[in-house]
DNA sequence: ACAGTATATACCTTGACCGGCATATAAGCC
DNA sequence: GGCTTATATGCCGGTCAAGGTATATACTGT
């Protein structure tokens, strides 16, 4: 994970709301465009970007892809995105996503679709 | 001082250099030509870059442009540097250019010529 | 094999930035 | 006012990234 890669990827505000997510533990596309609001391509290309600067890895689950934040030696990626969590939350609106992201899972939990029973198995690490 | 605008000038090498010579202290083009071993222009360039974005200021002194960092309220771009310092430090040369820095300082302060006495007492808070 | 869903890719246009070169501005010195 | 030094800006061509639209691929279920 080379740095200048890392900020590369920090300096787009729809990158920096997806790794927010991702932060929080993996998800696949269609959940992303729902919290973000945005369209499949859109989302595919930042990931394809962010996947490409090894800042995150995508794994095939039936018809959806997984993706999830890259592990990695550097601290430099985890540490903005605490940072950001503490100075930047508002500005960018992560406090809503990420409340997104928890009632979306809740919803998947609840009443599992074909989706949902897919790609909970990767989810249960982080509620 | 704007998120994205910080992680927009940190994902370029020669705007990370500039951005921890500065971090140390103020300096003037001219130094910045001759630790970084870049042309005037260039380096002209990418501080502009970095003012448009509000993470540098520069004031003139006689023929002569010091820059520093700029005040802040945001810990981010602070934070980063100093985690650059640790895991990012011989991979982007961050040694060498401080070395560079403090020899170059030294001989200022024995043998000061004009650039010298104009800009060294913006340096003293730094040694 | 076919249809449907989820995701990725190709192509095109536009805008941002970079390097190189030339030139302009600002200040100091004579 | 000319000359020099230090720095900034304008223009141009190249590259990279983003958005939009269309299309391709991968997998599932029948």
């Amino acid at each position: 994970m080379e740095v200048i890669n890392i900020y590369k990827c920090l300096c787009d505000e729809q990158r920096l709301r997806i790794l927010n997510l991702l932060k929080d533990g993996p998800l696949c596309v269609c959940h992303l465009m729902e919290i973000l609001g945005s369209d499949q391509v859109k989302i595919s290309k930042q990931l394809r970007y962010m996947k490409g600067m090894g800042l995150i890895e995508g794994e095939r689950v039936a018809q959806w892809m997984v993706y999830r934040v890259a592990e990695t030696d550097s601290p430099l990626l985890e540490e903005n995105l605490k940072c950001l969590q503490d100075c930047a939350a508002e500005r960018l609106g992560f406090a809503r996503d990420s409340a997104l992201r928890k009632s979306l899972l809740a919803k998947l939990k609840s009443e599992p679709n074909a989706c949902a029973s897919a790609i909970l198995p990767f989810l249960q690490a982080t509620s």
